[in-house]
This record gives structure tokens, sequence and C-alpha cells, in this order.
DNA sequence: TATAAATAATAGTATTACTATCATTAAAAG
DNA sequence: CTTTTAATGATAGTAATACTATTATTTATA
């Protein structure tokens, strides 16, 4: 399956629409895979700029910092959550068939489901479980979410939330579970990979594993 | 209740025991004051020495870099909160009371069960819910856990994860869930307070929301 | 082809994250 | 009570980071 994915991200993401040029697409894409290598504390614009041959000063006329920047790829990642979410489940009417397929695409089944895409799908997924509470555990959160930078980490929350409703309606915690399932996703799987004694692995793969362990909790919770 | 508290921690943590000196002591308490002020981030030693007037290179004597300091004062914690959960369940001998007592420790009551102590323990607390992950999601995690230094976290998880089992044998997952509630009491605060759409917080306190929410996930998983 | 916009090339600044050196002061040992 | 050692202070310096500014050149659009 071969399809050409593009969201309306917030503007105030960025200074220049990455998305209009070759520069700017070449920015995020390189970005993506720097950040996957070297991890967001090394990644530095000047680096970038080497990688693609271009200069610091112009890859500052498209993001303010670095930060926007990881704000600007989570963005995209929630976003085309949010599409594959709303994709998946389009035609399923159980609630239950629809929680489990939301769960296999948190615990990475993603990227198994997307085509060809611009972007390295499996970096990003990485990016997501060891930078993006980056994003948001910053002093100054307060004023960042002023512009709406989260509003699709949100919605994503959202709709995952009406659906543990649609499942079980007495449940009081929707969102919560939404968020911590969402969180759990990138913890297990970081922790079953780097810190394995902080879960209950055996063996197999971290994403298997972390999958079991969100079913498990997930409809014993709501069941 | 006053008392002292020391933990011997791990030697790797740092070149020089900042117990074994007056300056050492400083450093850690008003380290402890400014990553709560300005966020990890933004704390610098420059900074650093300048609110305790010493120089820059009199900290680098006791600490490496920032993060081994953020690790010693998130050991500093983890062996804390050890030592508080073994006390406080020391005299219980129903697991439930035991789970209930941890949940609210966790849930940050700790800072009712705390007397005087050298350092401010709110701070800690607050440095803890928004810093502790920055720890671990580095891209040089594997060669840091070599030095043991996430053991005091990993003690908290297997004595959380055997009390777990204590309640109920038969529960597979008795580590993953120690490690999530302990990183959900931090993450469901952390939203409660600053992205509260992520959380069914409708009025009261982070904390108190936090509470009930984890009360509710352990003991719907476990019964 | 003219005009505007985007990029490259270059330079520069303040801060960060250290390392090194040497003088001074405090603590411990003889 | 002096000698030695160890800890700290004072100072300097370096490479990298996180930017901002200026001007020339290239590319796109009118």
């Amino acid at each position: 399956m071969k399809f050409q994915v593009s969201f309306n991200v917030n503007e105030k993401l960025f200074l220049r629409n990455p998305e209009s040029s070759v520069l700017g697409k070449k920015i995020i894409k390189y970005s993506i895979e720097l950040i996957h290598e070297i991890g967001f504390e090394n990644f530095t614009f000047k680096k970038l700029s080497i990688q693609i041959q271009t200069t610091e000063a112009s890859i500052y006329r498209y993001f303010e910092n670095k930060h926007r920047l990881l704000l600007y790829i989570l963005n995209w990642y929630w976003c085309y959550m949010n599409f594959l979410v709303n994709t998946s489940i389009e035609n399923i009417s159980e609630p239950k068939i629809k929680l489990k397929i939301i769960i296999e695409l948190l615990a990475n089944d993603l990227k198994t489901k997307s085509g060809t895409l611009d972007y390295n799908i499996e970096a990003i997924n990485q990016i997501v479980i060891s930078e993006s509470s980056k994003a948001y555990l910053v002093k100054d959160i307060k004023n960042i979410n002023k512009d709406h930078v989260f509003q699709p980490f949100k919605d994503l929350c959202t709709k995952i939330a009406s659906i543990i409703n649609e499942y079980n309606p007495s449940f009081k915690f929707a969102r919560s579970l939404s968020s911590t399932i969402i969180e759990t996703s990138h913890t297990q799987q970081y922790f079953a990979k780097n810190l394995p004694k902080l879960t209950d692995l055996q063996s197999g793969k971290p994403e298997d594993f972390t999958l079991k362990f969100l079913e498990n909790i997930v409809f014993k919770l709501l069941d």
C-alpha cells in the first residue's frame, strides 16, 4: 500500500512551513534520522546542517529551535496515529475489537500498517518512545501549551477515551486510562529493551510483550 | 517526627561523596532547589556555583556532569521511597492494605509522611515527577546502566511487585504493573496539573485524583 | 526580464560544558 | 606544633551550543 500522507500541522510549530520546500522536507526527513541516531540531547542544528549540506541559519528560518522541531515531528506522528486509528476501526462495530486494534497500533504494529512514506516510520517510532516525553516535560509547558501544539495528542487521547466508554460506559477514568496506555506503551517498550528488570519480559520482542501487557490491563479493567 | 536519613548511594554516581563535606551537602541541597525552580534543561553548574558562592570547578570535583547529579538526587529519592515503603508496611499483614499504603506513598503522600529532612522533599517530589524520565531516556542508557545507578529504582519496583504477587499470586505482570504505577503516578500528576485534558480530573488536587485512579486500576486488575 | 523570495556564505555573540593550573586554606598525621 | 595532604578558590582557557545578523547569490514567480 503506497499512499501520500500529509497533515495540517499547527502553524505555530514552525516559522516557515517545511512541507513547502525541498529544503524543508529534507530538514524533517534527516532530523528524524539524526535524532534517532544520536538522541535528542546530542542533536544540534549544526550537525543536521552538515548532514544535509546546508547552513544552521537556513534551518533556523524554518524552526525557532530544536524543541519546536521535535514537536513538529511528534505532531506529524500524532496526526498519523489519529489517521491510522480512524481508518483501522472505520468498519468495525464491536468496541472490543476497536480497542484491540488500537492497542496493536500503540504497541508498534503501525510499522507493519504503514506503506511507503516520505519519512522513516521506524525511526519516528523510536523517537516517540525515547523522546516524546521531553516535548512536554519542560518548565515552560504552560506557555507552550497555549499554542495548541499538543492538540493532536489530546485528540488521540480523546478518541481512544471515547471508545473506552463505548465499550464500558460506566468506566470513570477513560481519558486517564487512554493517556496511560499511550505512555505505558512507550515506557514498557523502552524498559523491556533497556532496563528489562522493570518488566516481566522473559523472551521475545519488547513489542509483543507490551502488546500482551496492555491487552491484559485494558480488558481486565473494562470487563 | 524528626529523623536523619542518609543512604549508601552508589559510588559511581559521584567523583567525591557530597555527603562527606559541607560544600558537598550544599551542592545537593541547592541543586534540588535550583532544578525545581528552573528545570533540568536550564540548570547549569555555573548557575548553581553562583547561588552557593563557589566555583564551577569545585562542583565538577563532585560530579562529572549534571546528569550524574540528577541521578544522585533520584537515587536518594528512590532509597528514601524504599525506606518509607518498608517502614510503612512493616507491621501490616494484609497485602491489600500494604498495596493501598504504597499507592498513597506514590501518589505523593510522602510529603506528609516526611518529618524534617535536610532536603526539600516537596521540591524533590516535583523533580521526580518532571525530570526522572530524563535520567533513563538517554542514548547512552546501556553503558550508564552498567554502573548500577538504577538499582534503587529496580529495588523499589521489585519490592512492589512482590507485594502485588503476595496479594494475587497468579498475576503474570507484577513487575510491569509495578513500574507502570510508579511512572503513571508521575505522568498523571503532571498531566493533571499541566495538560488536564489528558486526564479525568474534574476538580480537586492532582495528587488526590492520581490516588483514586491508581487505586482503581490496581485493585480492578488484581481482584 | 524584472522582482521578490529563498538560500548560501560568512561572521559574530553569549552561554554551556567542560579541563587545567596554581595559590590558599583547612584538616590530619607525625 | 609543625608538616604533609587534601579540599577549595581564583582564574583562565577551549570547543561546542544556541542562537542573530549581514550580504551575496541563486531560484521561483509575476
